[in-house]
DNA sequence: ACCACTTGTGCGTTATAACGCACAAATGCT
DNA sequence: AGCATTTGTGCGTTATAACGCACAAGTGGT
C-alpha cells in the first residue's frame, strides 16, 4: 500500500545518505519523532510534510511515492503486423515507473494512419529514423525528415502519413500522465 | 507552491468530469468540505487523503502533484561533436515533466566510451539504430544488434564499445529519478 | 566490565486535518 | 417574481498529524 511505499523510500533514502533520524530531522525540518512514525507506517504525512522531506533530501516528490525497479533487459522484441499500413514492434513495453512505452514503426509508401485521441494527458514523441513522415497534429500536417523529432499532446486525434515512394521508419514514445 | 499545484489539479480534474463537490465526495470518499478546503488551499491533505482522491478520479498520484505542460516542437536539433569518439545530437532536451532527455549517438569503428555513474536512480534506455553496439553494464559486456534495446540502471559506471569496422548509430534515453 | 554517547521509540501536548451539518449563495424552472 | 433544488462555504467537533521530551536500547571506546 502507499504508506508502505513511502515508508520504504524514506528509510532507504535516509540510510543511503547514512543519516540518523536526528540528522534527517535537521536536514528536512521534520521532527525525528515524525520521521520515525512515517518509516514505521504509524502515520500518513501531509503533502506539506512530505514536500519538506523531499526537499531536504534533494529529491523530487515522486522519488518518495513510487515503487522502484531493478530490472535489466537485453532482448530484441518481435515485430507485430497490425493492418498492413502501420507495421510496428515494441521497443520498450509499458513501464509503470517511467509511465511510458516505445515502439518502432514502418509506414508504407502513400499510406496514412489516423489515431483516435488517447486518454487525457498523454504525450507522444516522434523520432524519424528514415524517410519523410507527415504528422497530423492540431488539425495541421507537419513534415518531419530523418533525424527530426516532434513532441505533441496525443489526447487529441492525430495522424501519420507517408506521401513518398519509400517506406518511412520512425519510433514513437507514449508518455502516460505523470 | 505545492499546495497551489494540488489545488489547481484537483479542481481541474473535478471540473473536467463535471462533478460538483458532492459528486466528487461520493466518488472519492473524501468529504466535500475537505475537497473544498484543498481546492481553496486552506489545508494540506495527508497522503492517504490524496490517494483516495486520485483513486476516485482514476488517476495516478502524480497527476495531482505535478505542473502540466502544453508545448509542441517540430524542430531538428544540432549535432554536437564531443571528443571524436562519441558524436551525438539532442533529440529531446531534458523535460522536467517527463524527467527524461534523449540523444542520438554515432560511435566510430574500434572506439570505446566509458561513462561514470549518473546520480542515484537514473535509468538509461538504449536503442540501436544501425551497426552492432557493445554495452558494459554490471561489469559485463553485452552485444546489441540493430533494432535491439537495453534498459539498465545508469547510476553505476557503464560503457559503450564498437568492435566492428562500421560506425554504430544508437539512441539513448536518460530517465531521471521519478 | 563500565561509561559516554548516539539512536530510535513512546508518551503527552499542541496544531491541524477531516468531518457532519447548517446555511448562504447560486442556479434552474414555472 | 417566487420557489425548489443544487452548490459551495464556514463552523464546531472529532480524529490524527506533528511535535518536544524523556528514556530504553544500541554502539563504541577504554
Amino acid at each position: 500500500m502507499l504508506e508502505g511505499i513511502i515508508a520504504e523510500n524514506v528509510k532507504l533514502q535516509r540510510k543511503s545518505r547514512q543519516w540518523s533520524l536526528s540528522q534527517a530531522a535537521l536536514e528536512t525540518g521534520v521532527s525525528k519523532a515524525m520521521l520515525g512514525q512515517i518509516e514505521r507506517q504509524e502515520s500518513s504525512p501531509t503533502m506539506a510534510t512530505l514536500w519538506k522531506i523531499a526537499k531536504g533530501m534533494q529529491l523530487p516528490l515522486t522519488a518518495l511515492i513510487e515503487r522502484h525497479t531493478d530490472e535489466q533487459y537485453c532482448t530484441p522484441q518481435p515485430s507485430i503486423n497490425v493492418d498492413g499500413v502501420l507495421d510496428f514492434s515494441v521497443l520498450f513495453s509499458f513501464d509503470p515507473l517511467l509511465r511510458s512505452e516505445m515502439f518502432a514503426h514502418t509506414l508504407e509508401p502513400l499510406k496514412e494512419h489516423l489515431s483516435n485521441a488517447h486518454q487525457f494527458g498523454v504525450i507522444e514523441d516522434i523520432i524519424v529514423i528514415s524517410g519523410t513522415l507527415e504528422m497530423l497534429v492540431d488539425e495541421q500536417w507537419c513534415e518531419l525528415l530523418a533525424g527530426d523529432t516532434l513532441r505533441f499532446r496525443a489526447d487529441q486525434p492525430h495522424g501519420y502519413r507517408n506521401n513518398s515512394n519509400i517506406p518511412v521508419i520512425f519510433h514513437n514514445i507514449i508518455h502516460y500522465p505523470a
